[in-house]
Order: structure tokens, then C-alpha cells, then sequence
DNA sequence: CATGAATGAGCCTTCATTCAT
DNA sequence: CATGAATGAAGGCTCATTCAT
């Protein structure tokens, strides 16, 4: 790569991160471009050399997001075969993306698609593709069979992102509050052994 | 009351249903005054007749929402002594309301407190009196003495609020999730009789 | 009507006739909604209570104009039998309409439908509607049985349309123009009495 | 002519085209120097290289337009001694000129003055250098002593111009077009013979 | 009580132009 | 010669809010 090529990928970079963190952080609506242009010590218009819209840029940050926090999570589960302890590696993995102050995969809890309604559709396909690979993970569970997976997994996606509105640093951390999460359920939950 | 003041009531309510209907649907930020002046079939000037800015329609919306879940709330709780018991008839309550279409309460779980800054610190003491109100219900809950009873309620109102998300009229109703979701907790949880 | 709907059709039409006069003195693209604002005495934002679009301006403006020239058309031939007779006064009321001070019709001209793409198609219609009542006129001529009848119509308005590019109040008036037009065609094209 | 000055010529001759074709066809304000960029198979900071400002570019497409028009009227002049015949080549000259797909000519039509306030006025010097030019040949033609010649003029050059906006190919030719132009002038303006 | 025209700050976006490389 | 990233003024448009009636 090219020294301009990298100040290039830098500055993209840099628009992409402030976009991030102001979405993350006030939302879609709520942030404006200059807000962005600010943040990456740019202009107002020179956002749209890099990109064409608002649109596009939250669509990249989405991109950016799902692909950190799948990258994340496919880390994670890479070398655990226990099934319990395999979604356990995906919740720690997932709140640690989800609450780092790297802003990406914050943007996918916060930003509602339809904040964006023309490409509402898009960033529900983003939504859900990481969904998926969560529920593939569930899927392994070994459960009573009374149990409603998908429900399960519902109530636990739920749980985990809400730690977004009330986590703060202090004595739990993602790890812990992902141990303790995976075990209220895993507790009721798991079939008995044969 | 006067038939004069009656109907002044009328069209506060109207105005205050128009909103809270478009603010849980689209956002606080993605509704504009106008909307809501349409759908309370006024012209966009007559609201500040009623209401001093949009903030305060906001406000307005939560407090009936605060007051309209805690009612709900204490109505389901009133006659249940059991704690885990009172603790489902609690959830039901809670999310037969922050999913009937009746907007008020959808509002508290859709539109966050940042959403308007300068109010910001009242629609957080809102919702902070409900979740003290829940709060009580769940210290109730005999637990083992390893449990983490603040976690508990924070994955538990997290799981339960993210059903606006995902829920549509279908097998399942508030009340067999509210059954499934505090049977799942309980089932690790509840500490051992005696 | 009262006088507040006066008022309101007052700067409707002080926004039409602002309009008007910048589109056909310097064109669509090259007025700003801040020029036209400036114009009628109010501030840029305010055009927008009354038109939802700068096109939709120019739209208007378009309508307005075919219906001026329409019935100044109208006008000039209601009493007039001799065909001949009768496009002469088709062309001088054409020629009083496009170079009046008062600038609608003269947009017609001076802005091609090509300037507003989303409604391009809808400013041919009107200049069509206003060209078919043209050509009924030149449908009436008794020609030469050699004579394109077709050409003849395109030449005249050609020839007319021009003057708005050279015209200056000088020694000839529309009137006078309007004679000399059609006696030059007249001479060529006019069938032998029989 | 060096190779490198040839190549630089063609650079230069690339972007000309690219203006020339798209201020005929979309206008002057409607075009963006990154389309002409885009058409020249250049970037957008690279127009600048050859060419100053947007208006400099403009001011040499018209030159380059009115070197072309006033050759091809002069070759068709050239050898044609009979004055109505020397208008009609000039006419069939014209129309070839501002309808063909090569786009120079076509914009001294389609483009006004005015469009460029700063250069407007090198611009009208531009197109009145060739207003005289066919002037000079009206003035040549022998007219019946009450005709007015600059009417004529006048009238034959909107006319003529005008089918920049009608004409399409189909049994009309330019030059059928200018010779029926011109016989229907010459019927009725005629001096007659001795 | 309500109106509805108007406001004006501010938003997203465009685009001719610049300039270091 | 050409690049391409960046500029910054300006444009069309939005919208919470005001106020005379």
C-alpha cells in the first residue's frame, strides 16, 4: 500500500470512527454530518468525497460492526466444543463488543434500522445475519425437552443488549456478567445428563 | 367538571394519544409536531396551545406511561403473596402493556431519555420510580445465597423489554412469555425450600 | 372571500409573481428559492408553507402562464372569422403575452422543461395544450396545396418565440411584428382565390 | 507539433468535446465539471489544468462553435452567386451545423449569454460576430421596397433555430428544411424582376 | 381555543475550485 | 500533466416554534 493510499484508508477511517462514535452515542438522527465532519477534523462537505450519503456511512458502520462482532464471536467459539461453555465464549465475546468504547458494534444496539428508512431493509439483513450465527450456537444446546429454544434465545439476546443501557465499569465485567447470564439459564434449562 | 373544561381534556388527550402513538412507532426525533397535529386532527400551531414545547409532550407521554404501567403493575400484584408468583403476574403485566397497541407505555421502552437532552434527567427519574417499583418485587424472591439478585432483574426487564422488538400476535401471549421467561429464571435460581 | 383568505392568496401570488420574474429573467437553476423568497418579502423558509418544492413553483408558474396566453389567445380570436385575420391576432396576443413586463408567459419560453427532469413531463403537456390551440388556428389557413402546413406552424412560432431574445420597446410593437410575420407567409403560402 | 504537444492538444480537444456535448445537451448550469471530467475520462481537479474556470471552458466551446458555423457558412457560400440560392445554402449550412450530433454549434443555441453573467458579454460579442456574418448575406437579397430586412433576418434565425427543439430525423432533412425556410420567405419578399 | 401563515436556524447535500504530491 | 482528497460557500428543504387574529 501506498503512503497516499494509507492517509486515504486513514481519513475514511477517521469519518467512519467519528460516524460511529456519534451514532453509538446520540443516535442517528440526533448527530449530524458537521458533527461527524468535526469529530474527523474535517470540513462539512468533505464527508462526501468518501461517502454519498448519511445513509451510507451508518450503512458502513453497520457493515464494520457485524463484521467485528462476528469476527468476535467466531474467535471465541473457534476452539470450545461444550456446547454451554461454547455460549458462554459468545455472550463474554459479544459484551465485550458491544460495551468496548470502540463504537462499531454499539451502533448495531442503538441505531434502530428503521432509523434509516431507506435502508432499513438492508441493515436488518446485517441485523440478522449475525442473529443467525448466534442462533446456530444456540441450537447446540442440549435443553429439556419442555424447553422453547427460541425463546431462549430471544430472552438471552435481550438481556445481553440491554447491558448497553445500564453497564457501567465496576466489579462485574463482560466476562462475569456473561458467566452469570449463561448460567440462570443454563441452571433451568440443560437436559440431564444420561 | 365543566363541559367547557371536559372538552379541553378531549383534545389534550387526543393530542397527547396522537404523540404517543407516533413516538413509540417512529421515535421521538422522527416525529414531527406536525404529525401529530394531523393525527389529532389539528392544525401544527394549535399543540402549543396545549403544550409548551415538544419536550414537554415527551415528558407528558411518559408520565402517563410511568402511571399507566405502575397501575398495571400493582393491580397484577395486589392479591399474590407468592414472590416468584407475584414476580410472573408482574412480567405479564408489564409486557401486556409495553405491547398493547395503547402507545404510553411503549413509549418508556422505545424512546430513550438522551432522546431529548434537556429533559433528559426527568424521563430518567421516571423510569427509574418503575424500575424501583420492580425492584421491590424481585427482592422478594427467595434466591440461593450465591445469586446475584441486581443482575437478576437487569437481564430479566432487558429480556422482557426486548420483546418490542421481536413480538407479533402468535402462539405466544405476553402471558405465556412472562410464564416461560420467569420459569426459566426460577428453575436455577429459586433457592431450596426448607 | 375574507379578507384573511385574501391575504393568504396575496402572498401566493406575491411567491408566483416573484418567481415568475427570476425564472424567465434568469432561468430555473440560476434562481435561488432565497431569490424568489427575497422577492416576496419573506424569508427563505416561508415559500415552503405554500409550495412544497421548487419545482412545483416553477409548475405553478407554468400553469399560470399557458393560462394566460391561452385566454389572451382566446380572446384575440373570438370575433375574428378570416383565417388569416384570425393568426394574425393569434400572434399578436402571442407576441403582447411573452414580451409583457409580467413574466409568466415569458417563462414558457425562456425555461425549457428539461430544467425540472421530475417534471419535465408534465411542462411539455402544458406547452403542448398551448401549441395544439396554435396549430387549430394554423389548421384553418387556406393553403397552397404544395405548402407543409406543419413546417409552416414550427417556422412562425420559431420566428415569434424569438423576438424574446432581441425585442426592445423601439419603433415596433408586438402589433406591428405580428403583421409582418404573417404577411410574409401569407404572401408564399395563401391559396389563389378561386 | 511535438508528440507531446500533440498529445496535450488531444487532452485539451477531450475536454472541449466532453463540455461541448454536455452543455448542448443538458445545459450549462445543469452540467458539473465532474461530468464533463467523468466524459473526458479524466479526474475532476484535472480539468483544471487545461482550463482555468467553468466559464473559461464554456467561452471556448462557444469559440470553437462559431469557428465551425462560420466555416461551414462560408464553404457554402463560397461558390453561389444568386442571392436567394446563397441564403438558402447558408440556411441548409445552419441547420446541418447546430443539429448535428457534433456538438459545438449546438450550444451557441441552447446555451444563452446569460447563463455565465461574467463572460456574457464575450459570449453575445461571440454570437453577434456570426449574427453579422448571415446578416451580411440578407443584406445582399433584393426585397421588395416595403420589406423590412431585419425583420427578416430576425425571423429566418428563430425559425431556424427552433428546430433545434423539434426536429428529429425523419423525411425532413436539414436541407429540405432550409429550403422550404427560404422559399416561403422568398415568395412574398421577392423584388420583382426588371 | 384554535388557527395558519410565517419564521429562521439548521440540516443534508452539491459543486466549482484548490493544492500538495 | 495529472491526481484526488479536501474545501467551503451555497442551495433546497425541514421543522419546532411564534403570534396576530
Amino acid at each position: 500500500m501506498t503512503a497516499v493510499a494509507q492517509r486515504a484508508n486513514n481519513r475514511v477511517e477517521a469519518v467512519l470512527d467519528a460516524a460511529a462514535e456519534h451514532f453509538a452515542t446520540k443516535g442517528f438522527k440526533e448527530t449530524t454530518t458537521r458533527d461527524i465532519a468535526a469529530a474527523a477534523d474535517m470540513l462539512p462537505g468533505s464527508i462526501y468525497y468518501h461517502f454519498a450519503t448519511k445513509d451510507d456511512l451508518l450503512l458502513a458502520v453497520y457493515e464494520e460492526g457485524v463484521r467485528r462482532i462476528e469476527d468476535a464471536v467466531e474467535t471465541a467459539v473457534s476452539d470450545i466444543e461444550a456446547p454451554w461453555e461454547q455460549l458462554e465464549a459468545v455472550m463474554r465475546a459479544h459484551l465485550e463488543t458491544i460495551l468496548s468504547p470502540t463504537a462499531y458494534a454499539r451502533v448495531l444496539i442503538r441505531v434502530l434500522p428503521d432509523s434509516a428508512p431507506k435502508i432499513a431493509g438492508q441493515l436488518k439483513s446485517l441485523r440478522d445475519s449475525y442473529e443467525r450465527r448466534v442462533a446456530a450456537v444456540v441450537d447446540r444446546l442440549p435443553l429439556r425437552p419442555e424447553a422453547d429454544r427460541n425463546l431462549l434465545r430471544l430472552f438471552i439476546m435481550g438481556a445481553a443488549n440491554h447491558t448497553q443501557v445500564w453497564y457501567r465499569p465496576g466489579p462485574h465485567t463482560p466476562a462475569t456478567i456473561a458467566a452469570e447470564l449463561v448460567r440462570m439459564f443454563r441452571g433451568s434449562l440443560e437436559a440431564e445428563a444420561a
